[in-house]
DNA sequence: CTGAAAGCGCTAACAT
DNA sequence: ATGTTAGCGCTTTCAG
C-alpha cells in the first residue's frame, strides 16, 4: 500500500506515468495494458485483471504517449489542414466540419497557410512531413496552377483536395457548384429578369469556372442570351468584387441583375453599387454563392444560395480517413442538401434604372 | 555505387529513409549526423565530413522523423490551440499571428475547439494530452468563469491565455481594453455627443469589463454623465448586438451616439437600427472595438478602432515559448501599436431625431 | 574528430 | 489468460 502511494507520488511529480508503471500497479505486463486500452478484439482476459488494469489507469491518471505509439505503429493521428486565408468564413466554415469530424475519430488537426506552402515548400515539408502528419487536406490557393499544385504534393502521402480538382489526381471534394449558380440564375429569372450578368471567380479556378457553367446553361436552358460584357471575372475576396461590379456597371448599364460567385466578393459589389449611386434591388438584383452569417447583416440583406460548408469539411474528413485506411482515392461532388435559395433582400423583380 | 543506388530505390521506395540510412551512405555514424543536423555548437568535425553528411541527406531526402525526435527528447515541438469559433474573425486574425509566429520558430499548430474542450475536456485531454503537446493557447468562452477555467487548466502544461486574466494564474495577453473603449468614446465626445451609451460584452467576461471601464473613465474625463440605461450588456455575437440596440433604442432615446464592445456585435446594431428606421450616422452614431474587414463593407461602413490582432497572437505564442523554455509566467497588455479611431462612416457630429 | 551504447514509451508477434 | 521479446528512429552521454 505504501508501494502504490509512493509511486502515485513520484508519477505526479515527474512528467506522467508509462504503461509499464500502470502494469506493476496492476500487477500485469505493459502488453496486456496496451491491449486493454487499444481494445484488442483477440484478447481474452479475466473480469477481474481487466478491472484491476482500469483502476490503476485512473489511479495513476495514465495517459499513453503519443509519441511512443506513433514511433512504434508509425502512424500519427493527426492530418494537416491546408488553407488559404483561415480569415476568410468559407474556409473556416468548412475547418468547423473537418475538425468536428476528426475529433469524432480520434483525430487531431494541424493547422497550416495554404499559400506559404506553396511559396516556400521546403518550410512545411520539413514542419510536417517526417512522419508528422497521416494525411492532408488542402485548399488550392487562388493562383496555383494544376502544374504547380502537382509538382507540391507528396504522391506517397493520403490527400483530399477541397474545392478542387486535379486532372489525373483523384481525391477530391467539391460542392454542387453546377447547381448553386443555376439555383441563383433561375432564381432571377423567376423575378423577371432578362439581362443578367454574372461576376465569376478567377478565371483560371476551376470552382469558378463550374459556377460560370452553371450559369450560362441555366440563361441557355432560359432562352436567354448572354451579353458580350455580361461575364466579368474577379477574384473571390471583398475587393475582387467591388471592381468587378463598377467595371460591369459601365461595360454593361443595361443589366438588370448579378450572379455573384461568392458571398465575400458579393459584399464588395454591394459596396460597390452603393458608391455608384446603384439602389439594390431596386435597380439591380444581387445573389450571392456562399451563405454565412455576414449577408444576413449587409445593407440590404444578401440572397443567397447556401452551400453546405460544415458537410464538405466532414465528407473530406471522412474520405480522408478512408484513404488512410488504404481506400482507393475517389471524387466526391456534395450534392446533399442541395444549393438552396436563402430569400432576403438584394434580390427584387426588374425596375428600369 | 550500386550500393548507393540500390539504398537510395530502397529508401524511395518505403516509409522514407532513417538516420541510419544517412551515416551509412556518408560512412559516419548515426550521431554524427543527428549533431550535424541540430546544429551541436560543441561538435568538431572535419569540413570533408560535413559536406559528405550533407550530400547524403540531400540524395535521400531524408527527413527526420517526428516522433523518434519526440519519444527522445520529451518534446514535441507543437502548440495547441483553443479558440471558441474560427468563424469569428477576431479569433482567425489572432490565430493568423499565432501560426505564423510558430512557423518561424518551427513549431506546429494544433487545432482545437474551446467550447468542446470546456465541455468534454476528457476528450480533448486524451486528443491533446500525452505529450503531444508542449503548450497551449487559450481563449476563454464566454460562459466560463474563473473557477471552471482553473479547474480545467493542466498546472503541468505551460499555457497562455487569450484576451483574459485569470487570478492567481499568470500567463496571460490581452488588448489595451480601457485605451479602446476610451479612444471610441473620446471620439464621440469630440464630435460634440454628449449623451452617449455603451453596448457592452457578457458581464462574465473580463475583456467587457475593461472595456466598460474605459468608457466610464473617458466620460467621467469629460464630465458627462453616464445615463441610467445607458450601459446595456449583451453577447459579443451580431445577434447579442442587434437585441441589445434594439433596447436601448426604447429605453433611452435621447441617445445620440453608442460604444460597442466588438464590430461583430456593431454589425447587428447596425441592422436593429436599420430595421427601427434609426438612420446611422445622422440619428445615431456607432464606433465599434476591433476593426476586421467587414467593417469597410456594411451600410454605412463602420468606424471602429483598430485594436492589433496578429501582434496579439504574435506575442502569445511568443510568450509561450518563453513558458516553454522555463520562464517564469508573466501578464502582457498588448499596447503597440496603440488602438486606433479608423474614421469611416458611422459616426457623425450629433443632430436630433 | 568520430564511434558505441543506451533508452525514451509503446505495440505486436510469438511464446507459454 | 498472460508473459517475453524485439525494435520503431532518434539523441546523448561517454569513450576513444
Amino acid at each position: 500500500m505504501t508501494r502504490v502511494r509512493a509511486m502515485i507520488r513520484r508519477v505526479a511529480r515527474s512528467r506522467g506515468s508509462t504503461i509499464v508503471d500502470v502494469a506493476k500497479l496492476a500487477n500485469v505486463t505493459p502488453s496486456v495494458v496496451s491491449r486493454v486500452l487499444n481494445e484488442d478484439p483477440t484478447l481474452r482476459i479475466k473480469a477481474e485483471t481487466r478491472t484491476r488494469i482500469e483502476r490503476a489507469v485512473e489511479m495513476l491518471g495514465y495517459q499513453p504517449n503519443h509519441a511512443g505509439r506513433a514511433l512504434r505503429r508509425s502512424r500519427s493521428d493527426v492530418v494537416g489542414v491546408l488553407l488559404p486565408d483561415i480569415t476568410n468564413p468559407i474556409y473556416s466554415g468548412i475547418l468547423v466540419g473537418i475538425e468536428q469530424c476528426a475529433r469524432d475519430s480520434d483525430y487531431v488537426v494541424m493547422l497550416g497557410n495554404a499559400d506559404e506552402f506553396s511559396r516556400r515548400p521546403q518550410t512545411y515539408n520539413r514542419l510536417l512531413g517526417g512522419g508528422r502528419l497521416d494525411g492532408m487536406l488542402i485548399q488550392r490557393p487562388n493562383d496555383l496552377d494544376d502544374t504547380r499544385l502537382s509538382r507540391l504534393l507528396d504522391p506517397g502521402m493520403p490527400t483530399v483536395l477541397l474545392n478542387t480538382t486535379l486532372p489525373g489526381t483523384p481525391g477530391s471534394v467539391i460542392f454542387d457548384d453546377w447547381r448553386a449558380a443555376a439555383a441563383a440564375t433561375e432564381h432571377l429569372i423567376a423575378l423577371g429578369h432578362t439581362s443578367i450578368a454574372h461576376l465569376a471567380g478567377p478565371p483560371a479556378v476551376d470552382s469558378a469556372r463550374r459556377r460560370r457553367e452553371g450559369f450560362e446553361q441555366a440563361m441557355e436552358a432560359a432562352g436567354l442570351p448572354i451579353g458580350p460584357s455580361a461575364i466579368v471575372h474577379a477574384g473571390y475576396g471583398s475587393d475582387g468584387g467591388r471592381e468587378a461590379l463598377r467595371d460591369l456597371l459601365r461595360a454593361a448599364p443595361e443589366v438588370t441583375a448579378v450572379v455573384v460567385a461568392s458571398v465575400v466578393a458579393a459584399i464588395g459589389a454591394l459596396g460597390a453599387a452603393r458608391e455608384a449611386g446603384v439602389r439594390v434591388p431596386e435597380e439591380l438584383s444581387i445573389v450571392a454563392l456562399h451563405d454565412v452569417w455576414m449577408a444576413s447583416y449587409t445593407a440590404p440583406p444578401l440572397t443567397t444560395v447556401r452551400m453546405p460548408l460544415r458537410e464538405l469539411g466532414e465528407t473530406a474528413m471522412r474520405m480522408l480517413l478512408e484513404r488512410i485506411a488504404d481506400a482507393p482515392p475517389r471524387d466526391e461532388v456534395i450534392r446533399h442538401p442541395a444549393p438552396q435559395v436563402v430569400e432576403r433582400g438584394s434580390a427584387a423583380p426588374p425596375r428600369a434604372r
